[in-house]
RNA sequence: GGGCCUGUAGCUCAGUUGGUUAGAGCGCACGCCUGAUAAGCGUGAGGUCGGCCGUUCGAAUCGGCCCAGGCCCA
């Protein structure tokens, strides 16, 4: 009868019908359901962004996400997991210009902002398909049911809502941003894109001066020297900057007085340079000068009192003396550190340069040309004026653009800003409150990254995203009103279109009244979208299109218990997640009457690092050696490839993909469990147990059945207690090095002839009712990494309809866990191995018996009869004996515990150690029996205490093989006839097993036996007549002295048993 | 330039609050076992713990500096 079935052919079949079983009987579903009423279990899946395909590192942060999820679910936790899309942004609109065949703005305006958001949105779900494939084939459970979609209107209003509350509490802002900008696509550009795009080229070098004007508006006859190499962004100079560390100095050329950087003086005048004076810079800071070019009324960019600070000396730390002068032009319109130190001074921001690169067209000169095809007619201007120090062209590397390679410009432009800045603390306060894994990430790189927090650049000058529900007053700029809902919205416009859309260019469309206190203007959208991070921080909300709907849903979901990224998200999920909860905190606490809702949207965080190519580079298109999860997955199967992820290594850690290291993992843990199951299942199968046969209560069982069970508590307990500290890589491990060294090394290999025959003994019962418990747990353990085998193991032991992972976690059973027991046999195991290295050295084979083991132990390990049981049996000795038994076969020497005389000798901890290892063999032994012994350090009597040290013992007779750390073995290699005979009969089973194997018999099959060979084999063979029968199953057996007649048997051999020749044959017993 | 991470055997990784003989697997060499067999087990070789300096009775472990690789930021 078969009850156990066979395994799949391959790794990948198995998983296919673990597939097929889940979708067929909705086994996600149902452990959905199962756990209805438990605790819920929150998790947030971060959105990807559907425009492309998976890759291997999807595979790795999904393998983590899933393992917790679905151990949480089998510990009775209610885990939905609601799938989500990231589906705003610039690469969708990349994708989008891709298949339009355009590039830039300006061609986007020209096809339509309506024409190319459909491309958007049409192009941005492609591989949602393939996507929800993936998942499913590498066994991440996910909802795909109602995935939220950050473009989906309801997503979009709690957006909304959420930037209302925000503004609600002034936390949001118009400003300006200094954007790299491309003048002929009309675009910002991303950091990324930048890095894309730095190219050598020549530009101006200028060193031009300023003078210096005296209080009385007079020129004190100082001037200062200026370097820039964007001669253009003079014309929009406001002010100039030294840095208040640095020493200025005064030098005299050419009867000019010259005032620069005395760090610079060298390399613009020589080392004879004519210095008159130095000073420190704060004699510079507040001194006016005369701005290069008068052209703009700075009164058009900001007000008066700026106006008025204009053109003067301000203290700023990014200036350095490594080039130039020590003395930097600022035009906060150009440059970043130019615009923070105007902002901070209050300076205005003149911006006479339009989208496209051009100056204002009223400006002399200059008026309407390109900016950077202006420099020259700038520079001779300067000259003409005697303004010029030293003019060159000098090579160095400069950011183009990556689509249309026009160089780019720093301009500033118009942003909206949430002040993140005024809530500083208390996100530094929320993050404290995460647990980081590893925790060098929440208070390093993110925890730094929060104490510099700068507001957050909210605005896109774009069309895909979710559009600021800011709208402003055509009459008065500074009437604002942000809209916080669609109602809202309908209300103040009359009115909506229906079916609303509420993205560009729809909603540009929307006007309404000035909300302002009697004004009469009209109130306009603002253009910009949002960043998208911020749409995928809304995420906990507006999953629910809270407050909306959904309000209980979102109670019972927020914070999330746990989420799981890759380390490049600290600046993105986990920020925007963090911000956003953050900011609106105080209103969600207010909004549930629970202020506990007033903190960080998750509790633990996993951080996953990157995954490498098996030599450590990154993986990368261009290189061509990016993994195709699909193609590993056909090869691997997915458990194998997840497993490998979470054992390698710490998820924190970049680890290369290496896909030896991933056929090792089959190899040694899956085979490994494969083997111990189809072993298993052979013999139930063939015997007829099942897990409803007659069990013996544990304490009744074997010491190694007891043993095993101590050990599976052990485990058990690790690796729960490991999964739920998210230390996932120590619970797989653990599991695996019970599987392959306790499980299967030792409890099968020892235990293998209690499991045929004898079903009615207590032994075999106790045998297979320990085993099964072993595999079924196991199962469990194993389940939340590798959900497919251990789902197909499970079914397989328990019955069909039991998944896994509707069964429960395992809870250890504290009363069996046996840490003596545990102890003894881990004493047995190293014996076994010194006993293996004695046999090694003498030559004698384990099938040869031998009399005896001499074998000493440290103290405190208790190896009782049982178990030295197993060793004799192991290591085919008669007898196991200790050796301190016979005290004259054993010297003791003492080994300092370090630790311990550490701590009581201080400095003197050498010299201890040293009179501890001098103490005699004699005095040794009388402290074993209780007997005080005294020492000497340093003139200074000493009494000796049992943690002072170890003794170690070594056996002094010839018999001494094999030493390690307490333990030491000493093997008796005396072969007697007795022994020979014995040896000879186990070489004659051994023999006629292979020919058994050989001549195509099953293991249950009975034969008829017959032996011929010299006197000395008869003999042995008489003397063992019972045990030879017994191993090979014999019903006859026939020992000659005269040639065996090869005609009665159906097979033959001749053999030669380690020197002596024989001949045996057997035929199947009818 | 700043922050963080990593560096232990040929390869991939362990190494508890510092304790004196630094472990495991793979690979390699040799051997064993055979009623889990296109399996299993063992033994052995292999390491100045990236380098230098320091703290300490004692450093892979703590501190400083440096080197190499990676990530993020500028």
């Amino acid at each position: 009868m078969k009850r156990y079935p066979d395994l799949p052919a391959s790794v990948t079949a198995l998983e296919e019908e673990v597939l097929e079983r889940w979708k067929a009987e909705g086994t996600f579903q149902k452990s959905l359901e199962k756990t209805r009423d438990g605790l819920p279990f929150v998790f947030y899946e971060g959105p990807p962004t559907a425009n492309g395909r998976p890759g291997i590192h999807h595979v790795f942060s999904r393998s983590i996400k899933d393992a917790v999820s679905r151990f949480r679910t089998m510990q009775g936790r209610h885990v939905p997991r609601m799938a989500g899309w990231d589906t705003h942004g610039l690469p969708v609109e990349i994708e989008a210009e891709k298949k339009l065949g355009i590039s830039g703005k300006r061609q986007i305006e020209e096809v339509g902002i309506a024409r190319f958001n459909e491309v958007c949105r049409d192009s941005v779900l492609a591989y949602t398909d393939v996507w929800e494939q993936f998942s499913a084939r590498i066994g991440y459970w996910l909802d795909y049911s109602k995935p939220y979609v950050t473009y989906h209107s309801d997503y979009v209003e709690t957006v909304w809502w959420l930037l209302r509350q925000i503004h609600d509490r002034g936390l949001i802002y118009r400003g300006h941003k200094i954007l790299p900008y491309c003048p002929r696509c009309g675009t910002g550009l991303s950091s990324h894109e930048v890095a894309l795009g730095y190219k050598d080229v020549k530009d101006p070098s200028l060193y031009l001066t300023l003078p210096i004007v005296a209080a009385a508006g007079e020129p004190d006859g100082r001037e200062f020297l200026v370097w820039t190499t964007t001669p253009w962004t003079l014309v929009s100079n406001v002010a100039l900057a030294v840095n208040p560390e640095l020493e200025y100095a005064e030098v005299e050329h050419q009867g000019r007085r010259l005032v620069l950087a005395t760090a610079r003086v060298p390399a613009l005048f020589g080392a004879e340079a004519p210095v008159v004076r130095t000073f420190p810079a704060t004699e510079l800071v507040g001194l006016a000068y005369r701005r290069p070019f008068d052209w703009v009324d700075p009164l058009g960019y900001g007000d008066a009192d700026g106006a008025a600070r204009a053109w003067h000396v301000f203290p700023a730390a990014f200036v350095t003396a490594e080039d130039g002068t020590g003395i930097v032009h600022l035009s906060p319109a150009f440059g970043a550190d130019d615009y923070t130190v105007g902002r901070d001074n209050g300076l205005p921001v003149i911006q006479p340069v339009d989208d496209r690169g051009a100056f204002r067209a009223d400006l002399p000169l200059v008026g309407g040309r390109f900016v950077k095809d202006a420099d020259t007619d700038l520079l001779i201007d300067l000259k003409t004026r005697g303004m010029v120090f030293k003019s060159t062209r000098e090579e160095h590397s400069y950011p183009h653009c990556w689509r249309c390679g026009s160089p780019l410009l720093y301009m500033a432009r118009d942003s909206w800003y949430v002040r993140t800045t005024q809530v500083r603390e208390k996100l530094l306060a929320n993050n404290a409150e995460i647990r980081w894994f590893p925790p060098e990430v929440g208070s390093g790189r993110f925890g730094e990254w929060l104490e510099n927090n700068v507001d957050w650049a909210l605005s896109r000058s774009r069309y895909w995203g979710t559009p600021l529900p800011a709208w402003v007053c055509e009459a008065d700029p500074s009437h604002l009103h942000v809209v916080g809902s669609f109602a809202e919205l309908r209300g103040l416009a009359g009115g909506l279109p229906e079916p609303f859309d509420p993205h560009r260019p729809f909603i540009d469309e929307v006007t309404f009244g000035c909300t302002a206190e009697g004004c009469a203007g009209t109130m306009r959208r603002t253009p910009e979208v949002i960043d998208v991070w911020f749409d995928s921080g809304a995420m906990p909300f507006a999953q629910h299109h809270y407050p909306f709907e959904n309000r209980d849903a979102f109670e019972r979901q927020y914070p999330a218990d746990f989420i799981c990224e890759g380390v490049d998200q600290t600046r993105g999920w986990f920020y925007s997640l963090l911000a956003i909860a953050t900011l609106v905190g105080p209103r969600i606490a207010e909004l549930t009457g629970n202020p506990a809702l007033d903190g960080p949207s998750y509790r633990n965080v996993v951080v996953n690092d990157l995954i490498l190519d098996p030599e450590g580079q990154k993986m990368s298109k261009s290189k061509g050696n990016v993994v195709d999860p699909a193609v590993a997955i056909a090869q691997h199967g997915a458990d194998a490839i997840r497993w490998y992820l979470l054992s390698v290594s710490q998820p924190w850690i970049p680890k290369r993909f290496d896909p030896e290291g991933v056929r090792e993992v089959q190899r040694k843990t899956f085979d490994t469990l494969r083997n111990t199951y189809k072993f298993f299942a052979l013999y139930a199968d063939l015997e007829g147990w099942t897990p409803d046969s007659p069990a013996p209560s544990v304490d009744a069982r074997p010491v190694i059945d007891r043993w095993l069970l101590s050990r599976l508590a052990s485990v058990t307990k690790d690796v729960r207690e490991d999964y739920e500290g998210y230390n996932l890589t120590h619970a797989v491990r653990a599991v695996a090095d019970f599987v392959v060294d306790d499980l299967s090394n030792w409890y099968v290999r020892r235990s293998r002839e209690r499991f045929w025959g004898n079903l009615d003994g207590t032994d075999a019962q106790s045998a297979y009712a320990t085993l099964y418990e072993a595999l079924v747990t196991t199962a469990r353990l194993m389940a939340p990494v590798a959900p497919f085998f251990a789902d197909w193991l499970h079914r397989a032991l328990v019955g069909s309809e039991s998944s896994v992972h509707l069964a429960d976690f395992p809870v250890e059973d504290a009363a069996r866990i046996d840490a003596g027991l545990e102890r003894g046999m881990a004493a047995v195991r190293t014996l076994s191995t010194l006993g293996r290295a004695a046999r090694e050295e003498v030559g004698i084979r384990v099938r040869q018996p031998l009399a005896a083991l001499y074998a000493v132990i440290p103290q405190g390990v208790e190896t009782g009869g049982d178990l030295l049981a197993i060793l004799r049996d192991e290591l085919n000795v008669h007898r196991v004996e200790f050796m301190d038994a016979a005290e004259e076969l054993v010297t003791f020497s003492a080994r300092p515990n370090f630790k311990t005389i550490g701590k009581a000798h201080g400095k003197n901890t050498q010299a201890a150690a040293e009179a501890i290892r001098g103490i005699p063999s004699a005095d040794l032994a009388r402290f074993r029996k209780g007997e005080d012994v005294g020492y000497e350090v340093d003139g200074r009597p000493w009494t000796l205490t049992p943690p002072d040290l170890d003794i170690v013992q070594t056996a002094t007779g010839e018999l001494t093989v094999e030493s390690e750390g307490g333990y030491t073995v000493a093997l008796d290699a005396v072969v007697t006839p007795e022994l020979r005979a014995e040896g000879l009969a186990r070489e004659v089973v051994n023999r006629v097993q292979k020919l058994r194997k050989d001549a195509g018999l099953q293991v249950q099959d009975r034969i008829r036996l017959g032996v011929s060979g010299g006197p000395e084999l008869v003999a042995a063979l008489e003397a063992w007549r019972g045990e030879v029968a017994g191993d090979t199953l014999a019903a006859e057996l026939e020992v000659l002295g005269t040639p065996l007649a090869s005609d009665g048997y159906d097979t033959t051999r001749e053999v030669d048993l380690d020197g002596t020749p024989a001949h045996i044959g057997i035929a199947r017993a009818g």
